[in-house]
DNA sequence: AACTTTTGTTTAGGTTGCCAAACACATGGA
DNA sequence: TCCATGTGTTTGGCAACCTAAACAAAAGTT
């Protein structure tokens, strides 16, 4: 537990470069074309900045240029992108749909997790999601349960239900601190 | 969509400062008392940079030193790291007890996300947590109904459930690239 | 052709956070 | 008393990323 922490720099990619990356996926469906211009207006940050992170990402092999200065992504960093974003594709509707999570929270939080969050998981949760949604009849109805339930829920001042139950009673404590 | 990226270096908390709070707390339940020394020696980092960080969080008035050099946590801090160590709680049980994610990664990612996530959507998440594992008898069922559909969902190449189904197709090319 | 704008790069500066190494101090033997 | 060890801080380096500002080159305008 102690020695995992620095895992968290390990990453293969950084929060910066995955949105590099999304840009230029981004831009090239949207315009179909992306330069560093584009991508640093995108991202809302200097063309100089968005210049020296883009050529490391060139560097590392996973964004090409041609003659013209136009970008693409390698098939590495095609392939990188696809899975963040397919990552956050499966996050962000965990929140918003079965959590009911506002969705501005819910796309804040998923565009932080997405670079960070393991395959594994994200696997996972995918398989949760399509098990819970699998029948349309089933998944309404425990939707509209689990609704009820946390009406109740917020109602108490604590809830004696499973092992982690302690953690409701620090409720009002934790809206307090983090915005 | 696009704005929202930058919220991650907007965080009041950092991954490094969340684990040297952390880190305080810790020492001080399993020994009584927790110095920069300690601090370095339980994240594996050098005293100087231990010192650094924590000079930064004194002057956050997160971390207070008495004149025997001994840390403890603030009230700010002590909230700050209950959050945090909630968040990891429910995360990891979520990872590993719904999603039945090995437990090496289930630590991992709870460790990587837990100081990103907001508390609104760590709350919900407890919420679903308590709603699922409300009933034994229900929860058990829920757990080997859902053991079944990914077994019987890994046999496929492809599921056309809901409307992420798209995503499982990619599953062998999401496998490869992130370890 | 001359001027303006756009584009990409580079340089200098700032921040966070790591390491290695040097220091200053204190404490605990011998 | 002298020396070794442990502790906390400081300094210089490095890496990732951001800004601001200066430039050269290309492209568009009149």
């Amino acid at each position: 537990m102690q020695d995992v922490w620095k895992e968290f720099e390990q990453n293969i990619i950084t929060h910066s470069a995955a949105h590099h990356l999304t840009a230029i996926s981004d831009l090239l469906v949207q315009n179909g074309y992306a330069r560093v211009t584009d991508v640093a207006r995108k991202l809302k940050i200097t063309r100089g900045s968005a210049s020296i992170t883009l050529k490391t990402l060139k560097e590392r092999g996973l964004v090409m240029e041609d003659e013209n200065k136009f970008l693409k992504l390698s098939e590495t960093g095609l392939s990188i992108t696809q899975v963040i974003h397919l990552k956050r594709r499966v996050l962000t509707k965990f929140f918003k749909d079965i959590l009911n999570v506002p969705e501005e929270t819910a796309n804040i939080d998923a565009c932080k997790i997405e670079h960070l969050i393991s395959t594994k998981t994200g696997e996972k949760l995918l398989s949760f999601m399509n098990f819970l949604l699998n029948d349309p009849k089933k998944s309404k109805n425990l939707l509209e349960e689990f609704a009820g339930f946390r009406m109740r829920c917020d109602e108490t001042e604590s809830c004696e239900i499973c092992e982690i139950d302690c953690l409701l009673a620090d409720k009002k404590l934790i809206g307090n601190i983090f915005k």
